[in-house]
DNA sequence: CATGAATGAGCCTTCATTCAT
DNA sequence: GATGAATGAAGGCTCATTCAT
């Protein structure tokens, strides 16, 4: 019934498995069954729909942030730390397709540049987060440590996702978690 | 003079730059003082024009780790590693464009299914490199290990390429070579 | 509050200032702060917008000569003919927006074809006028002379209505009266 | 043969029968018997291919001029002028359509912007022209009358081409010999 | 009267690719 | 090897118009 959503939901499934570059307007509204006039009654054009996109995964996730981080208050930060880990994998198998369109969407020359403040954004608000959380169990070390933490979760998402099936997702997070809370 | 040479020069400038998909041959052409027809004298298609270029920069970084395995054998295991560190660091440096363009081309969708097959070859020999100089260090562990230790190595790449400014390579690089040969 | 009124309005000032062709129905309403459909309600399309809008200055016009030549009855030709002159050429300088639609859609193929029945019934109205005013100072000639006058007026307000800055109006219309009342 | 004159003739006559805006790249193309692409192949865009019409029009119009003043060097003035008079107007009869391109291109708000450098060259040197031809005959008037010279024939030429076919071009153009001969 | 979601045709333009020279 | 004219499909986007509310 709501065709925006529907236009939302085709265009966010395609640009994850093909790529916004490959994902015309056209292919997007037949999956939507909707006229291709309808996407620029909506949106201003391609570029900020692939933005609203972005942006309002950013919104769930600081959402989700800001939930947990209420929740967790008063936890032990080790107990803490491995939680959000192991979260974070149990995220990346469920939501392969939120993954994906971030992944694809933020390391590719032009779809950077078309979000780059939406990216940058979302970066502090990673970083931040991990600081925080890493900040009970290394103290000091954490605002440096945060940078390979979300880096190696970057690596970690980008060869899980693209991965045949062989990539020991399971063992590279126990390995995580052990390498940051001892 | 190469005219050939020239393309793929322009090719792997521009692909990195813009991205594949965002990159017309006549731009390459225009940039490489060439015309438009002699892209397809040399190479099939656009697609196969990328595979060369991915294809022979395998070739580059399988000659590297030939020659370093070569020249560093019988050399005590923790300070290859060290080294072997250290230098892909400085080559995200010097060779930021080279990164730039396995990045964008592996990550996403279409260009990553023109170059699948080549994709998987490197990362095969990539990860075999890594275990064996894991190996030395971390013995049976190390089966594991060169999973997080390349996912990893991609994750700062990816940050380091695209936030150059505030990206604390140099600390980081510091991080991992403690991480990995303590 | 008359949002019929509105849409005219920004519609006469849209058209004459980008012509029809390059005026949409949304920016019209956009300036009449109206919603699109509305449009469609009064007018049958924007064909029909337009040939309202033409039409109705052709009354604007028909009054203003009725009232003219009610008023100057009786008097010297000679001087109507002057007081004439110099009130278009008055006009030129106060509706300049009328002009320009007036011309614009006068010239240009297509909405000259929209037009085109508008456009006869006023030529005739004017060039009567025309021949009516010249007869007393020019007798039998006027019945060509009004093609002549009629014609240069066009011609003078194409010229100024383009080239405001350097055009000498003033000069040009001394120079009108002279020849035509000498 | 040659395909680029093709587009180039077929748009002028489109151009002029049915204005600039409404005429489809892919009318021009149908007509000219070529692939739309072609002609952004030979124009960079449909604005280009205006402007290279219309400028090579002002060619020929001065090229004309040039040829006219030299052959009529020393020839008594108003003959001169009548001459003139009498050739442009033999022009208007002969290639309507380049002055119906004309006229609807140089008075339709949009068009002229994107010619409006070629515009002004072109009206420079027709007022130059007209300056030199009137000097012979008017002495110093003529530096005024050149406004009234070219408007006048402005104003004819835009009646007569739209003109249903009542318009009395000899006559009109006798006076105009008379008037500006005696 | 008034809104604005929805349609679908059409437009300008880009681009990989082919081919005669 | 090398050129560049030529093609035709496809893409993003605009826009007049309709219609349910």
């Amino acid at each position: 019934m709501d065709k925006r959503k529907q236009i939302i939901d085709s265009a966010t499934k395609l640009f994850s498995e093909q790529g916004f570059e490959n994902t015309s307007i056209s292919a997007i509204c037949k999956m939507a069954n909707v006229s291709n006039g309808l996407v620029f009654h909506h949106f201003k054009n391609k570029n900020e729909l692939l933005r609203e996109i972005f942006s309002s995964t950013t919104g769930i996730v600081v959402k989700m942030i800001e939930e947990y981080e209420e929740q967790s208050e008063g936890m032990d930060p080790k107990v803490r730390l491995r939680q959000h880990i192991e979260r974070i994998f149990h995220q990346m198998e469920e939501d392969k397709e939120f993954f994906q369109l971030y992944l694809s969407v933020m390391f590719y020359p032009t779809t950077r540049l078309i979000l780059i403040d939406l990216i940058e954004e979302r970066s502090d608000i990673l970083l931040g987060f991990a600081e925080r959380l890493l900040k009970g169990v290394h103290h000091e070390k954490s605002s440096i440590l945060k940078y390979m933490f979300t880096s190696e979760l970057d690596g970690i998402a980008i060869n899980y996702i693209y991965k045949t099936d062989e990539y020991p997702l399971e063992t590279v997070k126990e390995q995580m978690i052990q390498r940051y809370t001892s």
